[in-house]
RNA sequence: GCGCCUGUAGCUCAACUGGAUAGAGCGCUUGGCUACGGACCAGGAGGUUCUGGGUUCAAAUCCUAGCAGGCGCACCA
């Protein structure tokens, strides 16, 4: 448990237990209250709004209300040495040496867990699920990255999380695929010239994977592509997925499950799933509305059979057929969704690129209907990357055409800056990669900024020889942070709470924003002992005061488990 | 036209499920360090949080009406 948490529920339960003396008759809002990091200039470890909250229904002065509890504070909680009324109402909180010391020892206990928030929930994270039609592009890895620290995140929680990744390996545009690749086998075995006609896929990476076929199966039939379809589609698929899963790799990301469209199919679990809609009403056969403005030549009024999702939100109902009666793609991808809620997972969470905002509310409304309201789809959309080189945008076009791929992007830099980076920006907000900056070794590069932090701190421990796994204990009499020490410790104390929110929304770029402050903290720290000798960490090979030691080290706690989670290395020598 | 996202310092962005004097980095500016305990540190200037209304003890945050930008609006995948 944080101190916040804990300190809370002694907040509550005195509240609770001194309400007569109190005045206070209404405590429905008791959920209200919030334990906090008050704003630097205060100087107090803690905050609340308790007395804001509760003046109101109960119709006290908040200021009087303030000194009443700050009374009880003082009193009843033994870790609370100095308590002060401030502003509308709030009242911050100076912790005693022995609260303090108390907490310190919680988190040397805790170690590589300090900070996680508990819970035990079962998550299914689906993400990339790039077409397996080639390699992955920049905008892949953002989404992957950010699925992959989002499942680190809330496994660091405790809770059980599966990483999961959709293949479409079904459809027009595998069919698209394919025949590029059976071109290209023939270009190779009968100089057959390769025709970029329309749909085609023209990379050059579609000639490595026909290469890469004709390799393992030298007499491979390709005289007729439906004769040599389904053999081929197969074998293009597994090369295609193994450039995908080497991308993968080289970012550091592994999923736990490879699920496939054409299996749903084969199986029959379409069917199922709209037979599953249809018992609860959901599912009628009708015509869809005509799109807006101009009908275009392919439009036909055919009876079909339409999912009803209007009833949970979406702006028009959704064709679960096509024309010629087979599966839409959203009809399997219902049948997707079945499958994942019948292996019981609490929450489903599908992370999307910006292009595919538009089909939130459908496949949402689906899983709704599905689960009779019992599973929650959390879909999460990261906006585009947009790229800048010396300045300018910058645009590559090398082996694939018309895209930028993640090896293009991971031969400009290392997998380190990339995912931090990527991290560096709320996934609702366009990113600008800039290379020059990614690669600098300043501090412009927030990614070097907290590695070279950690880096000192273990320069810290080579020169002592000592071990950063230890525990520094302090006996309270002697315990004496000077100021920069108490702000390290309070940004220390603070972690939990960074942890809660980046968990509560799925915004995991929470913790890189936390880890560059707390590292300016260590840095200004650390710079303080080349103006005054007397805040130098290490004097004649020895450190005067146990406290540096302490902070260092919970300092190091912190910024590995923050790491860990970004998947993130840390050198100790830079 | 409809839906989703965004709008905060010159630029790029934070702001803990409504909190106190809205914070960082870059850029600008002043100073310190000349070091492997290096690749930094300290200070300064810079704000009508897109606009108008509303809710609240308290609004960048919630509601509402607009404005601007991005993405999407198939029987594609």
């Amino acid at each position: 448990m944080n101190i916040f948490d804990n300190y809370l529920q002694k907040i509550n339960k005195l509240i609770l237990d001194n309400k007569k003396s109190l005045n206070l008759k209404n405590l429905d809002n008791l959920k209200n209250i919030n334990l906090e990091v008050p704003p630097e200039q205060f100087n107090f470890d803690l905050s609340t709004n308790i007395s804001l909250v509760l003046s109101k229904p109960n119709k006290i002065d908040s200021n009087d209300l303030a000194n009443k509890i700050k009374e009880l504070f003082i009193k009843f909680i033994i870790h609370f040495e100095k308590v002060e009324v401030a502003g509308p109402g709030f009242i911050n909180i100076k912790l005693s040496k022995e609260g303090i010391l108390s907490n310190i020892k919680d988190i040397f206990n805790n170690r590589n867990f300090y900070g996680a928030k508990k819970s035990n929930k079962t998550f299914n994270i689906e993400f990339v699920s790039a077409n397996p039609t080639g390699p992955m592009h920049v905008g892949h890895c953002r989404g992957a990255i950010y699925g992959d620290v989002l499942s680190n995140l809330l496994s660091f929680n405790g809770n059980k999380v599966v990483k999961e990744y959709y293949i479409n390996d079904y459809g027009n545009q595998i069919e698209n695929f394919v025949e590029s690749v059976y071109r290209r086998i023939r270009e190779i075995k009968y100089n057959e010239k390769f025709i970029a006609k329309e749909n085609l896929y023209p990379g050059d990476y579609i000639r490595e994977i026909a290469n890469n076929i004709l390799k393992q199966n030298k007499n491979i039939a390709v005289n007729n592509f439906k004769d040599s379809f389904k053999e081929l589609k197969q074998l293009s698929l597994k090369e295609s997925m193994a450039l995908i899963k080497n991308d993968l790799k080289l970012l550091g990301i592994t999923h736990d499950i490879f699920s496939s469209e054409t299996d749903l199919i084969n199986k029959d679990l379409v069917s199922k799933a709209v037979k599953c809609l249809k018992k609860d009403n959901y599912v009628e056969e009708g015509f869809l509305t005509p799109p807006k403005g101009e009908l275009s030549k392919d439009w036909k009024k055919i009876k079909r059979l339409i999912f009803k999702s209007t009833l949970f939100g979406d702006d028009m109902d959704r064709a679960l057929q096509k024309n010629d009666g087979s599966w839409t793609y959203f009809a399997n991808d219902v049948a997707y969704h079945m499958d994942k809620i019948n292996r019981k997972f609490n929450n489903l969470i599908n992370i999307l690129g910006a292009d595919h905002t538009g089909y939130i509310k459908r496949i949402t409304a689906a899983v709704l209907a599905l689960s009779k309201k019992k599973v929650n789809l959390n879909c999460k959309v990261c906006q585009l990357v947009k790229l800048y080189k010396d300045g300018k945008p910058f645009k590559m076009s090398k082996r694939a055409g018309d895209f930028i791929s993640a090896q293009d992007l991971l031969n400009e830099v290392d997998k380190d800056s990339l995912r931090f980076m990527m991290l560096n920006r709320s996934n609702d907000v366009e990113l600008d990669f800039d290379f020059d900056k990614v690669k600098e070794k300043t501090k412009d590069n927030p990614v070097f900024y907290v590695q070279y932090a950690y880096a000192r701190i273990n320069s810290i421990v080579r020169a002592l020889n000592i071990n950063l796994n230890d525990k520094i204990l302090i006996a309270p009499d002697k315990f004496n942070p000077n100021i920069y020490e108490e702000k390290i410790l309070r940004k220390i104390f603070e972690w939990p709470k960074i942890i809660e929110s980046a968990s509560f929304k799925y915004e995991p770029h929470k913790i890189p924003y936390y880890l560059y402050e707390l590292s300016t903290l260590f840095h200004s720290y650390w710079s303080k002992g080349n103006e005054d000798n007397k805040f130098k960490f290490i004097k004649n090979g020895k450190v005067e005061r146990d406290e540096t030691l302490a902070f260092v080290f919970l300092i190091a706690i912190v910024i590995k488990n923050g790491m860990n989670i970004l998947g993130v290395s840390l050198p100790e020598k830079m």
